[in-house]
RNA sequence: GUGGGUGUAGCUCAGUUGGCAGAGCGCCAGGUUGUGGUCCUGGAUGUCGGGGGUUCAAGUCCCCUCACUCACCCCA
């Protein structure tokens, strides 16, 4: 082999490609029904975008990016992550000087350079949604449930939704300095102690259980809470109980990048391996200033494909045989056969039918071959016999029953027996 | 960035104290000159990840290196 996917990517083959396809188009299909629109953004963007939004003290920004400089000097970064662009492009089009919210959903590559282990990789796949220029804790809930849908119609069982808040502006800075006390008291190595000083949220969500051992009697968010955080939190909760969807409350739920504020939630499973993400989001309130716009209270959330696939395999769920390619398989005899064979198959798809034939020359057996493993339902063969009586040898694979009939009637009786 | 595991046929893997490179599945052909899936028979395919060393002899032992993988860290 002379060339192979780089580190930490790799390609999606028939047929679990066509299932990763469904897991992305089943997991948008709540928002759309929900009127969100789709956007698309670039997959690079000016690396400031980034830093500034996603933020300087986090692990994407600091290690985790693809930065490169362009033939004109300029720094652009691979996105690590939907939300930033898509804030970005809301405020260079003014979307949000139009009614609000401005509800957008999108689906694509994400890029982030880290050593990969299962369900982590440098090239995932997310779909995002966002809710952008509105505070109103029916928007976060409705959010959550749409997710939390989408989890449920590809069949998981085992998703279970973690949700906190983080406070804002008012309350957050107070806890912060609250849990710096009380961190900078514990026994933790160099890297933990300097994230103190930085971000001291994230060291809640380490994981090392000696970390996590002295954590107990930490402060949480949870008691720091002002007035107007607490109610909208409760709010939030409330609308997600009375919609049925059962939520789990983690006080040390924080998520890495610094633009989240008040609601926080994160979607888990634990068929990924080491990881424990299927999705994630939360309400980032500042977010838009900190790109240099106006205020404009936000809350999304982006769900991993590759992960919900990795948990729905882990489930079971990806057990049964694939699909079949197509319904009706070509099986000429011959070249003119082949000729006529091939105007055929051409019309049967213009008939709305799923239809392939046997290329390359092969002979009967070899196309029969062909025919049995594209999972057809039928196969038609036709051979110099057939062109002189102007008909076609319909065999149902099935059941290896073979029927005479006319090549003018075939579209008809296939689709008559495919029904 | 750090640590563990694994690299042998297209895939999954076996290969003993160092002694002719293997199996299953898949693929191709034939059995059936116009019939697949089952069955039978036959066939093709190897830089044993790469380089170096030890040895009469290395897939096997030693060193280096690369890749993959799992985990830490972090996240979707």
């Amino acid at each position: 082999m002379t060339f192979q996917s780089p580190k930490g990517t790799y390609d999606l083959l028939p047929p679990a490609s066509e299932r990763v396809l469904a897991v992305r188009e089943a997991l948008a299909a709540p928002v759309r029904q929900a009127g969100y629109g789709y956007v698309e953004t670039p997959t690079f963007e000016d690396t400031e975008l980034f830093k500034r939004g996603v933020g300087e003290s986090t692990d994407v920004v600091s290690k985790e990016m693809y930065t490169f400089d362009d033939k004109g000097g300029r720094s652009l970064t691979l996105r690590p992550e939907g939300t930033a662009s898509v804030v970005r492009a809301v405020l260079q089009h003014n979307l949000h000087n139009g009614q609000l919210p401005v509800k957008l959903w999108y689906s694509g590559s994400q890029y982030r350079y880290e050593r990969a282990q299962k369900g982590r990789y440098r090239h995932f796949w997310q779909v995002g949604a966002e809710a952008l220029g509105a505070e109103d804790p029916a928007l976060d809930a409705e959010l959550v449930a749409l997710a939390w849908r989408g989890f449920a119609s590809l069949g998981l069982k085992g998703v279970t939704l973690l949700l906190n808040s983080l406070g804002d502006q008012v309350c957050r800075p107070v806890y912060r300095a609250a849990l710096q006390d009380f961190l900078r008291g514990l026994d933790l190595d160099e890297a933990t102690r300097a994230r103190i000083e930085i971000n001291p949220l994230r060291v809640l969500d380490d994981k090392r259980p000696e970390v996590q051992e002295q954590l107990e009697g930490a402060p949480l968010v949870a008691d720091h809470l002002c007035a107007a955080c607490k109610a909208y939190h409760e709010e939030v909760r409330t609308l997600l109980t009375a919609l049925g969807v059962p939520f789990t409350d983690e006080p040390k739920l924080v998520r890495g990048l610094d633009y989240y504020t008040r609601t926080t939630f994160e979607f888990v499973h634990g068929g990924l391996g080491s990881q424990s993400a299927v999705g994630g989001g939360g309400r980032y309130d500042g977010l838009s200033e900190m790109l240099g716009g106006p205020a404009l209270p936000s809350v999304g959330w982006a769900l991993g494909v590759d992960r919900t696939y990795l948990a729905m395999e882990a489930e079971g769920l990806l057990d049964e045989a694939p699909a079949a390619r197509v319904q009706v398989y070509g099986v000429p005899l011959g070249e003119e056969a082949r000729r006529r064979m091939f105007l055929l198959v051409e019309e049967l798809r213009a008939a709305g039918l799923r239809v392939d034939m046997a290329f390359g020359g092969k002979g009967l057996k070899g196309a029969m071959k062909g025919a049995d493993r594209s999972g057809a339902r039928f196969a038609l063969i036709l051979g110099e016999r057939d062109l002189a009586a102007q008909a076609v040898q319909v065999k149902d694979l099935t059941t290896a029953e073979q029927t005479e009939v006319p090549l003018a009637q075939v579209s008809d009786v296939l689709k008559g027996k495919l029904q």
